[in-house]
DNA sequence: GTGAAAGCGCTAACAA
DNA sequence: TTGTTAGCGCTTTCAC
């Protein structure tokens, strides 16, 4: 019967030496270095081993080494459906290398994103870290200690995979200006985020460049929940288009909207950004911004894996597409 | 500048001890039982750790007391919305209790489950198993050697928590059979998972009572993507209602049918299980059974946690409850 | 091919 | 209050 052994006192190498009459060093060689010793021995050892139920402790067998074959993914928020291609990419990425991938949540919060890497750090060969909130210095020091690579935040010390939200937003302004809007409004996302502001910079350089007129609200934390305040403080500056800095948050303006009678795209449009799961099926179907997430996931590993290279080759920057659905429509109609 | 040192091999204990002048040991109690050592020495070791940028080898701190202050969850997948509440919760309980929380992805194979159980099982205290695949004797085993919780999977031996389906699918069946409804179609999951049986056992009952008609369709992959054959195997059963495994699914069906130009509710109602994100701005909004899985993340960790109490007692059943939304509606306007 | 011993970074008796 | 010493479970020289 399986007692529910609380500790991590278990089977020891020791146990599986002394029962196996060999020394401790042979029955780690049998197990991890079948090569370096006899087949009688190797076979014993690794009998007994099974008998005993013996589980090598991976936390005693990294002290030496200092590797674990782990790598740390940390998200600003595992439910932003968002990161979903980012955790497969990463997650294929790492197995094929032999690693094991675990994931943080990190709450939007700088805090506990520190506080993850505190405690994780002596147990993962190296981190992801998405969107990181991270003040510059903390990720320095961390980078002397750990290996590190960021995702949708770029800095010129740190190996990093962004998506071209620039470019995003390049396109989600001349769409809009195709349609004949001439004023936007911009629903920022949190303050610290180093993708807001990419986006409000690009947007408002295009939208002058272009000639539209161009408001910045908020800022609003990037949930649907927050989508109504977003909504109401956009529609009321009286722009025909909406450019939300996520789809979290484009999702909750449109329900938002759609409570209140205003029609979209009809009285105005909407745009967000990510092209997360849900933007497809809302109503209307969210226009977004597209990146390649998966893709990233797996360049991220790649770059945490790789061969430290020169800094300058170590900044990716995937392309990013406007997926234009229901929610954004000609101006004109605009009553 | 800080230089990609990549192996763990930075500061320790020791350098810092040296710099200050005294021994590991006080160095250590410095740092970590601050009472036990004079203020003068205490301030100076902690000044000179700060100065050299200490930081403790969490996983060598843990090798003489065997415990991390790390719980991991596994998730079959991270991507499936239903378990954002479970994250959320369980994340929130684990961090009030001074624990850190990892997640795995399983990818829905069992094999990448025991995989993690595998490398993660020495560097955390315990875990919670969402779903789970794994074969009870590997649970059993795993049992002896870490502490274990079942999240919707039961098992007399392990103590677990689970949400009610059984009387989650009676509110459908009660609900379609108050709809006038007579025929029912089913839409399988996986045929491993647990909780696919529980829900199509009770279902076929509850309608074997209520004397409905019930067919078993699938099994079908349960994902958005696979509700398109989902809704033309369950349409051509001629049922009026189809009841998905999940929403995933649910969502999936829906889409489809709006695709074929089938109306929901006129033509066929429809209703799903677990109420998740994107559930309630789907078109038409999906009926579901709603199950309070926040609050099954933080059982689930104080199960974990909590003393080994008789395992009779360590089955959590959390009520559900069906949310009525648009997806459903009279069976006398079927055509 | 196998064993003894040192050491990974840290904590916890036990002495002083 | 502080230092010395002995491990925690494992790998890895270095002898034999």
């Amino acid at each position: 019967m399986a007692e529910p052994e609380n500790s991590g006192r278990g089977v020891t190498l020791h146990d599986v030496a002394r029962e196996a009459s060999v020394a401790v060093s042979t029955a780690s060689r049998a197990l991890s270095n079948p090569e370096r010793v006899s087949a009688g021995t190797r076979e014993n050892v690794r009998a007994v081993a099974r008998r005993l139920g013996y589980r090598p402790n991976r936390i005693a067998q990294a002290l030496p080494s200092g590797r674990t074959q782990m790598l740390a993914l940390l998200l600003p928020d595992v439910t932003n459906p968002h990161h979903f291609g980012l955790v497969r990419g990463a997650e294929a990425q790492a197995r094929a290398a032999g690693y094991t991938l675990v994931i943080g949540d990190s709450q939007d919060s700088a805090e506990a994103e520190q506080a993850h890497v505190d405690r994780l750090g002596s147990a993962v060969d190296g981190f992801v870290l998405a969107a990181s909130r991270l003040p510059q210095e903390e990720l320095s020091s961390l980078r002397s200690w750990r290996r590190l690579v960021l995702f949708n935040r770029e800095a010129d010390e740190f190996p990093s995979v962004v998506t071209d939200s620039v470019d995003g937003s390049r396109q989600v302004v001349e769409h809009l200006a195709a349609l004949g809007h001439r004023s936007l409004a911009y629903l920022a996302g949190p303050q610290d985020s180093w993708t807001d502001g990419q986006r409000w910079k690009a947007l408002s350089t295009y939208a002058a460049e272009a000639g539209l007129d161009i408001v910045r609200c908020g800022p609003f934390s990037p949930t649907v929940e927050f989508g109504s305040a977003a909504a109401d403080v956009g529609l009321a500056t009286g722009a025909t288009a909406l450019v939300a800095f996520n789809d979290l948050l484009a999702i909750g303006v449109l329900r938002r909207l759609e409570r209140r009678g205003v029609d979209v795209p009809g009285a105005v449009s909407v745009v967000g950004y990510d092209d997360i799961f849900g933007s497809d099926f809302c109503h209307p179907p969210l226009t977004t911004v597209s990146s390649p997430v998966e893709r990233a996931g797996r360049a991220l590993i790649d770059l945490l894996l790789g061969e430290p290279g020169s800094p300058s080759g170590q900044h990716i920057v995937l392309p990013t597409q406007l997926r234009v659905r229901d929610s954004t429509g000609s101006a004109d109609s605009t009553s």
